[in-house]
DNA sequence: ACAAGTAGCTATGATAGTTGTAGCATTTTT
DNA sequence: AAAAATGCTACAACTATCATAGCTACTTGT
């Protein structure tokens, strides 16, 4: 791994870490563009100054947009989501195995 | 999607969405042990109070182990640690795209 | 046996991030 | 013209994280 790689991966960390940042974009997966409050709804438990803090976050990133219809995902934020997917496969496996521990 | 893969993704979102959490489990993804505190090193920035915290998270998460040679990643850890490399790619191409924005 | 080093933390007060509730200004719908 | 929806902002309270210091238990070297 190179030092820029590093760098680049921080960067996405950063934006990524705080909370409900991947919620937010999550919420726009299928594409369709959402208003603020259904964008709220959809998240579930943000409230309207952490969303927007997120949406100028990930705006500024430019993986979300904000057009007629309301926040949608750019097509840069189209393509990490894609690659997100693999984690969703993941957490399936990865629940039903903790829910076979605890028992 | 089903509401059962809502739940799993929401549960690994829980985990990873707290500050250095994904730096943590990102610092071991060579697979090589690490002490507490080389491991403080390699995350970068991380206090032993927060550190300490995510360890005894993705412990209970079955993420992260403490063996005899330091904290490494389980067979789970290491699972998840594959599927995020995309997020790798991606975030080399996305900064690069970001920088010549900016000019 | 004893001092020094290493490992894995815990304690404490300060600061930054997030929450909950309320509501405002503007545009769109009825 | 009134009602509803949109995208927020204000403010006080709470929680997470930080920065620094240092503790206990264990190993290593002399």
């Amino acid at each position: 791994m190179s030092a820029k790689d590093n760098a680049a991966v921080n960067q996405l960390f950063d934006l990524l870490e705080s909370r409900f940042a991947i919620r937010v974009l999550w919420a726009l997966k299928d594409g369709h563009p959402q208003t603020f409050r259904l964008l709220q709804d959809s998240v579930g438990g943000i409230t309207p100054n952490t969303l927007n803090t997120r949406l100028k976050e990930m705006r500024a990133a430019g993986l979300i947009t904000h057009g007629d219809n309301g926040y949608g995902v750019t097509s840069s934020g189209a393509d990490l989501l894609r690659r997100m997917n693999e984690m969703s496969a993941f957490a399936t496996k990865w629940t039903s195995a903790l829910k076979a521990k605890k028992k």
